[in-house]
DNA sequence: GTCCCTATACTCGGATAGCAAGTGTCCGAGTATAGGCGG
DNA sequence: CCGCCTATACTCGGACACTTGCTATCCGAGTATAGGGAC
């Protein structure tokens, strides 16, 4: 069960957003080149990003993404859920009601065991990711950031926003 | 990010085996049967049960799979270990330390915030996965099953175990 | 009757195809901008 | 000099190939058992 790799770059793409002074957006373009990684599959997971009203884009010149709502109330769990889906991790196939004990639906008033454990974990596991907002993401990036890949970042923002 | 399939083929089976009298063995082909699935595929689950020491085999007529340990000692998460593997949901690329910004290792000494947020996420769900044992399943499953489900389980048992 | 031996049938185990989903890429649709033209 | 119009270039958005890993299956390796034969 691996999760996707675009659920990474998406949370640090929205990071980045969340640097910007306010109405500036980046292009996908740029937002690949900043992260090393392929501009045409990073866009297909900003759309899915857009798609769940994380981010907003402009088109056009001096267009591209920014973020569509305060970072601060964006949480992690929400860039998961719209990358990799809201289907749970775990799906019960009801293989109690197969085989030779098998008899109708009535008889199975509750939940099997296995599937009422899988769903507390994954209820924990997106607790967990719920804890986290894009803001302290950002914070936290720029807190432990070495003074040489700041200073980096600072250039390279000050390039790309005229 | 799906978890597969034979995961819950696996707890099933476990819990089904911690039903068994102390000794006694069932084969893969008669745990497929009972659950209604391949018997080829579920074997290769089984086998990696018996790698991960949560069953161990025997060979030749009224042989089989029983478990290896108390049923009160083994853990979902094993189970889920044992079949999905021991990687953690998220790999972190280190994104961070490409494009423009990027600069020798020694300046990320901290691990990247999205990866340390996963890791808890992570550890949240894996810590739920232990808290439920393969006992507290196979009692759940007896508990809330019908008369008319528990009577075809006793029958088939008994048919299969002579 | 008892013991041993052998053939048998039953079991697991790893090596082998098929398929779905994630990965990667492309070109068309839409829009803010910049420049030119007319008044 | 000012306002409008148009052409342009830049952006997103969805539709199209490719690869990895899960799904499914098979046949060979190993062993407890049952039956027969010898003593």
């Amino acid at each position: 069960m691996r999760l996707s790799e675009g659920v990474e770059w998406a949370a640090h793409c929205a990071a980045v957003l969340a640097t910007l002074p306010p109405g500036a957006a980046l292009p996908a373009a740029r937002l690949a080149e900043f992260h090393g990684v392929p501009a045409a599959y990073l866009a297909k997971h900003l759309q899915a990003l857009a798609r769940a009203g994380i981010v907003e884009t402009a088109r056009g010149p001096r267009g591209g993404y920014r973020l569509a709502r305060p970072a601060s109330e964006i949480t992690l769990l929400e860039i998961v859920e719209a990358i990799d889906g809201l289907e749970p991790t775990f799906r019960c196939t009801e293989i109690r009601r197969r085989g030779p004990t098998a008899s109708s639906a009535r008889h199975y008033p509750t939940i099997c065991g296995v599937h009422a454990a899988m769903l507390r974990a994954d209820a924990a596991w997106r607790s967990e990711l719920a804890r986290t907002t894009v803001q302290e993401l950002a914070d936290g990036a720029l807190r432990n950031a070495s003074p040489e890949v700041l200073a980096k970042g600072v250039r390279w923002m000050q390039e790309v926003l005229p």
